[in-house]
DNA sequence: GCATTTTGCACAATCGTTTGAGCAAGTTAG
DNA sequence: CTAACTTGCTCAAACGATTGTGCAAAATGC
């Protein structure tokens, strides 16, 4: 399979004009360049004949720009991530960018491995929800010329632009509207212990108790993963001791584990909420729709992807970083079923 | 922000080495082109400690081949396609192949641009799930020596190699079962009109009715798309005639289909399975979790990635195109609590 | 001590585009 | 008629890598 080699120049050589001709009438610098029309005309039609496709990556090693931006997310069968990369990719394009895509997987190692791809690609800049636990790559990166955005999760103290939700409130108001159902002992499962959303999240949970007076417990406070296996397993553990351990609900604090528990009670004849509450993070298209509605924390924003591009194309160009202008959306408690009112 | 621009020549220009050597040693040639360890070892430490990266696109214009390959996907927030992304993605990496992604959108405009753009980008090879009613881009795409793999949908009568479902047998399947069931009533939901996967499905549909002698009525067939939106006000408009038409199960073509009905039956307080049948195209982990069991027909495949890419790969520096061999994925039915028996 | 082989690199072309500079031919001004 | 200007292009360098060829210097053989 031969491939279609039709290059600026070969048609330089059929039609007897020269490259620098034809490249200007195909970036519409003919008439500036006065290029008379009936060689535009020519250029044009004799291109489109051949079907010429101009070849992006000799255009960007002579611009030093590959108009291509690069987008790592963890896990792109998250809902709440696929919907970003559909955001993020039909505004791109919007502006004639392409988007690299990467999944880390939550994989630290790949991680990094996907910056250095990308940035051997020359990509001019890079939307990343990181997995959070580092962030010396990504300053590293940034600091070599790479402009960057966080996305989801970022890194206190870091000088790093990002877009996060209020995961801190979010989480405070779900444990809020527990505790003001008279739940006390609230179980927490949680996802990757030190990435952001989850410190936040977690935070969110103990700043509530605190307000309220309920001792924090430590012990309540399980899980290592935002995966649906973690919910899975934490719940059956959980449901073994149910009776004993007195608690009455769980604060989820992602939507896969929350899939996970609610499979896990369901095998076990648990039920929502007369044995057990729940309020789950990250709204989804189902949560009205499953066994019991769930009682959601909802932090998205259907334009996140456009806002993501946004401060990614003011960084380009600039001489010296500025002082990064970050966006934190507001997060929404949507109350349904899931959650039972008790004596307190 | 000024990029970081450390090359193999300014690297060559301090270390007082030709480029030459300097490529052969990072491309782990040094020994075969007998370069002293010295120097070996003083060329890879340098550009470690100047943190090095090769310009992949000079590498690429050089090389003809950009170690990259485009999926073109109507829309990733659907986990089906999803799941399909990061299969194809993580087997890419191993490979050392990065994807660029396009979301078509269901748009025949954008799926066409988005070809376009990617034979600009000289990938090595595309993997798309087309809109499906048009081949003839495809067609010219392939004949121009991009390699192609379609996945989910294909054309009949061209010669283009895919990876598809047995939606046929899978809607046949489906059907059968709610046949089985006593139900003769059966509406069936659509998809877009005209491709693949609906047509399969739809005339397994139709299949099944033939083979137990319940006549065809095109009525039955509502819809034409896959969204969320579709399903909803298919089944609104079902509803208020659903006594009068007799209808008593409802096969959705796909899985947001599905979720569109469910709330539409939900709002009008249509009770699954007692008031309506239904079984659902698209197995998804919450298909057990929702209000009432979902039956449905499962069609995935965990390493349809793998598959999708060696097809890929197999195409690669071959001069002629071969007869591609296809793959038809079997599907399934997995049995919940959707359908009714009712008497026949 | 001379021829031959081995060692250890360097030269320069090439990929397909963009772009500042330049230049011949035609036109207009005075 | 000559100078100046306009028209309509072309030349050639550059981007950063790869790679076939070439060639000194050192080592070895006899």
């Amino acid at each position: 399979m031969k491939k279609n080699n039709i290059t600026i120049q070969s048609m330089a050589k059929t039609l007897g004009v020269s490259v620098t001709t034809i490249s200007r009438v195909l970036n519409g610098l003919g008439e500036q360049f006065r290029i008379s029309k009936r060689t535009i005309e020519l250029v044009t039609t004799t291109a489109d004949k051949l079907n010429y496709r101009p070849n992006n990556i000799a255009k960007g090693l002579r611009l030093k720009k590959s108009s291509t931006i690069g987008l790592i997310l963890p896990d792109i069968t998250n809902t709440w991530f696929a919907q970003l990369a559909l955001g993020i990719e039909k505004e791109a394009r919007k502006h004639h960018y392409n988007i690299f895509l990467c999944n880390s997987n939550d994989d630290i190692k790949v991680e990094k491995k996907s910056i250095a791809l990308l940035q051997s690609w020359m990509v001019d800049g890079i939307i990343i929800a990181p997995i959070g636990l580092e962030s010396e790559h990504l300053q590293k990166a940034s600091k070599s010329g790479t402009p960057l955005v966080l996305i989801d999760r970022f890194f206190e103290g870091v000088n790093l632009p990002y877009i996060s939700s209020n995961d801190f409130e979010g989480s405070m108001d779900a444990t809020q509207y527990l505790i003001n159902n008279g739940h006390k002992k609230i179980a927490c499962f949680q996802g990757i212990v030190g990435t952001s959303p989850n410190n936040q999240r977690v935070n969110g949970y103990k700043q509530a108790l605190k307000k309220n007076k309920i001792p924090f417990d430590p012990t309540l406070v399980i899980g290592d993963d935002f995966g649906f296996n973690n919910g899975y397993t934490c719940a059956k553990k959980l449901i073994k001791h149910l009776a004993k351990s007195k608690i009455t609900a769980i604060i989820s604090m992602g939507n896969q584990i929350t899939l996970g528990v609610l499979k896990a009670l369901k095998e076990e004849g648990v039920q929502i909420p007369n044995d057990l509450s729940i309020v789950s993070f990250d709204e989804q298209e189902y949560s009205e729709l499953l066994y019991t509605p769930l009682t959601t924390v909802s932090h998205m924003n259907e334009n996140i992807g456009d806002v993501a591009l946004k401060m990614l194309f003011n960084q380009f160009g600039k001489s010296t970083r500025i002082k990064p202008k970050n966006v934190v959306l507001n997060s929404k408690l949507i109350i349904r079923d899931s959650v039972k009112k008790i004596a307190s």
